[in-house]
DNA sequence: CAGGATCGTAACAAGTTTGAAACAGGTCTG
DNA sequence: CAGACCTGTTTCAAACTTGTTACGATCCTG
C-alpha cells in the first residue's frame, strides 16, 4: 500500500484529503506545518511514497521544504504542490524543483486522485524492477525505456498511444484486455473517451506492423491481445 | 444490470441523463425532488446501485438528502453530486458526507459516464472477488484472467457465453446448477432469455471440447454440472 | 500562422455470436 | 405401451462486435 504525507496548515484541507485518500486505498499521514513534515520525513521508521505539499504556509514554506528534500535529503520523493496562487511563475517554480505535479486551490478531489494515480503509474513504469526493459515477440521489439519500436530490424514510427497499447498487450502477452481495461491503462481514469477509440488505434497499429498484425488479435466480448 | 436513481428538479436534466444512461445500459429511475427520491429509496421493492443527486433543489436540498441517507438510513449507496456551484466549500461538503463523486454543471455526458463507470469499478474491486486464477480439471484449463481456455494443450476458441458457463460450472465442480442459476450468473438477473438457451450453449460447448464433453453432465430436474 | 501529425468520433460494412423455434430421441410413470 | 417430460441438436434470423474509412479538432513545429 502507498503511504502519502499531506502537509497543509489548514486543518480542513488535511482532513478532506486524508478522508478521501484513505477512501481511495492509500495510507495517509498529515502534518500542519513544514517543520512537522520534515520531522516525519526524517523519521527512519516510516517511508513515504508521495508528498502533497501546500505552498503557502506560516513558518517554512512549501517551496523551502521541497528544496530541502531535494538538496539536503537528496530524495526523489514525488511531490504534488497545492497552492492558491495560479501564476505561470509559480508553476515554473513548482516544477523546477523536481516536483511532479501542481494543483491549484480550489481543487476537486477527482483531480487530486487522478494526478496521484498518474504519478504512481509514472513512477511504477520507471522502475526497472521486475518489468523487462525490452519486450520482444514475433520480430517486434519494444524498448520501453527508449520508447522505440522496431519490426524485423526496421524502425517503427509509433505514436504515443500506439506504443502504450502495444506495450500493455505485449507485456501481458496472450491475455485478452477489454477496451475498458485498455482505456484505464493507457488513457487513465481522467479521460472521457469512447471505447471504440481503442479499435481505431488498433487498426492504425495493425497497418503499421503489417503482417505481424496477425498476432494483434481481437475476440468478440473479450477485447484485444497480443499473441506471443 | 445496475439501477441508477437520478434526482434533479430540472426535468430537462433528468431526461437527458435518463436517456443517455439508459443508452449506456443502465436502468434509470428519476425523481424531481429530494422528497420524491427519499420515497423511492425507502421503497423496499426496488434497490439502487447509484444516486445522482442535484445539490440545489427547492424543498429538501441534495445535501440534506445525502445526510439522511448516510445517517438515518445508514446506507453506503454511492452518490454523485451535481452542482452548478464550484467553490471549494461545496467540494468539502460533498465529500465530507461520504459522497463518491462530484460533477459541476454544465457537464458532459461522457464525463458523467466515465465517473459512473469508475465508481462501479471501484465498488466491484472492493468485493471479495478472490478466487483462483486458473481452473483446471480433466485436461481442461481455464485462465480466468487471460480469458483463455485449453484442452490437453490445444487452445479452445470459446465464445464469451461459453467461457462464462464453463467458468461457473468448473468453479463449483461436481455441483449441479439449474438453468435458472446459470442464467442468473451468466446473463444477470434481468435478462429475458429462455432457459432452453442454456441447453444450446451447453451443446456448443460439448462440441468444442469433444470427448471431455462426457464430464459436462446434465441431470433431469437438476440442470448441469462439471464432473471434476 | 501554415502544415503536418495525432487523436477522437461517426458511419458503414463485414463477421460472429446469440436466441428462439422446431424436431428428435430418451426416460420415467401410470 | 402411451403420454408427459426432459434433454440434444440443427437451423435461421436478429443482435451484437469488430474493421475500416473519412472527417474534423487539436496540438505541435518550424
Amino acid at each position: 500500500m502507498k503511504r502519502i504525507l499531506v502537509v497543509d496548515d489548514e486543518q480542513d484541507i488535511c482532513e478532506i484529503l486524508q478522508f478521501n485518500l484513505e477512501n481511495a486505498g492509500y495510507e495517509v499521514v498529515s502534518a500542519n506545518s513544514a517543520e512537522q513534515a520534515l520531522e516525519l520525513l526524517l523519521d527512519k521508521n516510516l517511508s513515504y511514497d508521495l508528498l502533497i505539499l501546500d505552498v503557502m504556509m506560516g513558518g517554512m514554506s512549501g517551496y523551502q521544504l521541497a528544496r530541502k528534500i531535494r538538496t539536503e535529503m537528496n530524495s526523489q520523493l514525488p511531490i504534488v504542490f497545492l497552492t492558491a496562487k495560479n501564476t505561470e511563475n509559480d508553476l515554473l517554480t513548482g516544477f523546477s524543483l523536481g516536483g511532479d505535479d501542481y494543483i491549484a486551490k480550489p481543487f476537486s478531489i477527482q483531480e487530486v486522485l487522478a494526478r496521484i494515480k498518474a504519478i504512481f503509474r509514472r513512477s511504477e513504469s520507471n522502475k526497472p524492477s521486475g518489468d523487462e526493459e525490452i519486450l520482444q515477440s514475433r520480430g517486434l521489439i519494444l524498448n520501453r525505456k527508449a520508447k522505440t519500436a522496431s519490426l524485423d530490424g526496421e524502425t517503427l514510427a509509433l505514436t504515443k498511444k500506439e506504443f502504450q497499447i502495444l506495450d500493455l498487450l505485449m507485456h501481458s502477452a496472450d491475455s485478452y484486455f477489454t477496451r475498458g481495461q485498455i482505456l484505464d491503462s493507457v488513457w487513465g481514469d481522467e479521460s472521457y473517451v469512447l471505447e471504440r477509440t481503442v479499435d481505431v488505434h488498433i487498426a492504425r497499429l495493425r497497418k503499421k506492423i503489417g503482417a505481424a498484425g496477425e498476432y494483434l488479435q481481437s475476440r468478440p466480448g473479450f477485447g484485444y491481445r497480443w499473441l506471443s
